[in-house]
RNA sequence: GGGCAAGUGGUGGAAUGGUAUACACGAAGGACUUAAAAUCCUUUGGUCGAAAGGCCUUGAGGGUUCAACUCCCUCCUUGCCCACCA
């Protein structure tokens, strides 16, 4: 029988059975194994798994059993990232708590993992959401709270008056609430941040270690820790005793500094409008940009709206008095919160000097338009020139006066060359309920006091009332929120935020590396043999958040001399979306593909082999179920090949024919393709292709019943036909290993086969002929056959001819065992 | 505005300086069958031609080379990320 719609079932849940009851994935520390950790970003349990995490997970599965087969001590854990919202919204529509929607969707998520037959070792399975796993985010907490990286301050951030709690950047779309769609606006709180800036320096510089990580991600973390030479300028306020330090990456424009621009929340613009005639309007544009939300304002209107001070300040390097303004387009958390403004060299002072009437001043010419005036000037020009009306630093190019101004504003004490980062410090405090709460306690004698160590973990309250209204939840639970001073015994309150989730993921795969450690974090020895991460995979959506994050908590533990690796993952793969249709498979575009319904009809390993065959693992992945069944029908063609074809027949020897030496030479060439295939970068589309060939040529091997010779030599095929495909069909070829009388229980530890590299040498090769480029004729000669060989060969062919007669030849090329080119 | 990818048959894709279109899907024709499904075989980049064969073809244009999907320059298009970052 052809491998059935029946035997799917039968044999998916035999072998799922098997490798759990028998536990082969479980890995344990062996100093002479060499070790490989391969991980999946765990998923978030909102229920059943979909196509992006099976797409995931079976990149990663294959990958894990690929280096078992080659010898590798294989660590591949699962786990769950349980904290996060969706559990709060289903306590508040459904009423049920967030904990037990969150351990049902566990369950129903390890249930959709086990169907697809990963190879992971479940004796490591987490979740973040147990008071054991988050006991320790606690502990790292108070770590860095020691060490002055966790601190508490007041800022500005984003806040939901209906739902009265803070929103993090990504919960504010188009500067609406993502829930109840109010507007979001701005809101001075006092919250606890970590000082991931700490670690700006080193964050950046280790990405020049990361060779094996996307050029993309890298670019796209660079980009965010943003760092930017320049120059810290120092303008005296006329008739205060105030300074405003501007950060400027165009020193060499200083000489055309009209005014200064501050940002509304900069600390001096009260004092100095105070009782100018304008107090009142730079009062209404601070209480106006306050409520405008965060989003909208760097929304990148091109409007740019501002209100003079009414004081002035010294530009150092001429004595002049330039307007102080204020305006919605400088930011207070990047650079100093005041700018320089040079209308005439940089586009967006440019708008707002045109807008606000104020002064212009050429100081750079424009090679292309050397008698630019502010007047004629249709935009800024930003490009490189000679500086003008710029006192000693005339006639020199802009390039080379960033240094000589910026030296010579050091030396005369009136600026600084400085850097600047774009990266700001981690604001993890969230007025949520499920979540990690903040291991701190507020006392009025003693201040802020962190829970001793000894009393971890501070556990969830498991009564909080979740209604998404009236700020945090544990606030109002009266028995976690009193509690005595560790220090002094009197009265104190707990602190009732809860930490950021992406807090529990930055560490998580230190975790697994002995995951029910009750005593510490992790174990030191575990951790130092199988980290770092060998090959990590996930999507793309994380390139800076997670990853960023990973890397800071990794830098911090290292610091702590728990750790010795400097990086988390070696190699970081990000696999691309499932699409249908044209767009990203999801519930509100009603185009999902259920895996379950798939498997029920075709089998997790066709679903599998499909996924991994369509597309290269990067790339988007459009569905198609036409491709689906086309895989479908490989799969059955090899079980039919060991069912119908496969003798068990006793080895036997003898010369090969030519024929013989055909199918030999498609087996190594085979594995010769997939293993390369899989050591460059994990092409499982070329690999998957590779044995699709060794296939057909099985299929076109057609002995003579009997032949015992040949059966054996096809066997040897079919063999290696089905350890190839193990990594990507592991239950068909535990079965098929099995059908073949394989005593070895399991097909998932055999060796991966080699090739024999004399095998793939042929006695004659196929060359082509071109004549000026183009290809005119195909010749089978000599292997290594060399100029005087070939040429009475290949100029005899009346193809060649055609091109040649009557022409002299000019060169005659030889790529040896690849092609002849002559030139005539 | 900045950055990063990518652009190859009807479709997914292969080829990283050496015979472009491997492998698969789809399509067409055929075998088997009462019939269908399944399976197997053949064909399948375009174009001219009866054929032999010619010409064209990897987003567009140029360049380097005996030889370019591949390297260089200019441009176009699409996708993703970041962005009033001083």
């Amino acid at each position: 029988m052809p491998y059935t719609s029946n035997d799917i079932k039968r044999v998916e849940e035999k072998w799922q059975k098997y490798w759990s009851e028998k536990k082969i994935f479980r890995s344990a520390m062996d100093a002479g194994k060499q070790k490989y950790y391969v991980l999946e970003m765990f998923p978030y349990p909102s229920g059943k798994i979909h196509m992006g995490h099976v797409r995931n997970y079976t990149i990663a599965d294959v990958i894990a059993r690929y280096k078992m087969m080659n010898g590798f001590n294989v660590l591949h854990p699962m786990g769950y990232d349980a904290f996060g919202q969706p559990a709060e919204n289903a306590a508040i529509k459904r009423g049920v708590s967030p904990s037990d929607w969150t351990y049902k969707c566990i369950d129903d998520m390890r249930e959709g993992l086990k169907r697809m037959g990963f190879s992971y070792d479940w004796g490591r399975e987490l979740a973040t959401c147990d008071a054991s796993y988050y006991k320790w985010n606690q502990w790292i907490f108070l770590k860095m709270f020691e060490r002055g990286l966790a601190y508490k301050k007041s800022s500005s951030v984003n806040w939901c008056p209906s739902c009265e709690t803070t929103l993090a950047n990504e919960e504010v779309i188009n500067g609406q609430c993502w829930r109840c769609k109010n507007e979001v606006v701005q809101k001075d709180l006092d919250q606890w941040y970590l000082k991931i800036t700490h670690y700006s320096e080193s964050l950046l510089e280790d990405l020049k270690k990361l060779n094996n990580w996307p050029s993309r991600v890298i670019a796209m973390q660079e980009n965010w820790i943003g760092k930017s030479y320049g120059c810290d300028i120092y303008f005296k306020i006329k008739n205060h005793n105030d300074t405003i330090t501007v950060f400027t990456t165009r020193p060499d424009t200083i000489f055309g500094a009209t005014y200064v621009t501050l940002a509304p929340e900069h600390p001096l613009v009260k004092k100095i409008s105070k009782g100018t005639p304008h107090e009142k309007s730079v009062l209404a544009f601070i209480e106006k940009a306050a409520n405008t939300a965060k989003s909208l304002r760097m929304s990148g209107e091109e409007r740019k709206e501002g209100v003079f001070t009414g004081a002035y300040a010294v530009n150092p390097v001429n004595g002049e008095e330039i307007p102080v303004w204020i305006g919605d387009y400088v930011l207070m958390e990047y650079g100093t919160g005041a700018i320089m403004a040079v209308p005439t060299h940089d586009q967006r002072d440019f708008e707002f000097a045109r807008q606000h009437k104020l002064l212009m001043r050429v100081v750079i010419k424009d090679p292309a338009n050397p008698n630019a005036t502010p007047d004629t000037m249709a935009k800024a020009f930003e490009d490189a020139g000679v500086l003008v009306n710029s006192k000693q630093f005339d006639g020199t190019s802009n390039e080379e006066a960033k240094k000589k101004i910026s030296d010579w504003m050091t030396a005369q004490k009136i600026g600084k060359g400085s850097v600047h980062w774009r990266l700001r410090d981690w604001l993890i405090s969230r007025q949520r309920y499920w979540g990690t709460p903040i291991p701190m306690i507020y006392c009025k004698t003693c201040g802020v006091v962190p829970v001793p160590e000894n009393h971890l973990p501070v556990e969830l309250p498991k009564n909080a009332p979740i209604t998404g209204e009236g700020g945090s939840p544990l606030a109002k639970v009266k028995e976690f929120v009193n509690v005595k001073c560790p220090k002094c015994g009197k009265d104190a309150r707990r602190e009732t935020d809860t930490m950021a989730t992406f807090f529990d993921s930055s560490w998580y795969f230190l975790r697994y590396t002995s995951a029910h450690n009750s005593k510490e974090i992790f174990d030191v020895k575990e951790a130092a043999y199988w980290m770092p991460v060998n090959q990590y995979i996930g999507g793309i959506e994380h390139a800076i958040l997670h990853l960023l994050y990973s890397r800071f908590f990794t830098k911090f533990l290292k610091d702590l001399k728990l750790i010795s690796a400097s990086e988390p993952f070696d190699r970081l793969l990000t696999q691309g979306m499932v699409l249908k249709d044209g767009e990203v498979m999801s519930k509100s575009k009603g185009n999902v593909v259920d895996p379950d319904e798939v498997i029920g009809k075709f089998g997790a390993d066709t679903l599998r082999m499909f996924i991994l065959f369509a597309a290269p693992p990067e790339d988007q992945l459009e569905w198609n179920p036409a491709g689906l069944e086309g895989n479908w029908r490989f799969v059955n063609r090899v079980w039919n090949a060991v069912e119908f074809r496969y003798t068990r027949g006793a080895a036997a020897q003898g010369p090969m024919d030519e024929q013989d030496k055909k199918l030999e030479l498609e087996r190594n060439a085979a594995i010769k393709r997939v293993t390369e295939s899989m050591e460059g970068g994990f092409k499982f589309n070329t690999a998957i292709s590779g044995i699709m060939v060794l296939m057909n040529a099985i299929d076109k091997y057609q002995p003579n019943p009997g032949d015992a010779r040949k059966a054996a030599l096809l066997d040897k095929a079919i063999e290696t036909t089905v350890l190839l495909l193990a990594p990507f069909i592991p239950h068909v070829a535990e079965e098929l290993w099995q059908m073949m009388g394989k005593k070895d229980a399991s097909v998932a530890f055999i060796a991966w086969p080699q090739f024999d590299e004399a095998a793939l040498v042929t006695d004659t090769v196929r060359i082509a002929a071109q004549v000026n480029g183009k290809v005119r004729g195909e010749f089978v000669v000599p292997r290594d056959a060399d100029e005087a060989v070939l040429r009475p060969i290949v100029l005899a062919d009346e193809g060649v001819q055609r091109h040649v007669a009557g022409k002299e030849i000019k060169k005659f090329i030889v790529v040896k065992n690849k092609l002849v080119s002559i030139v005539v």
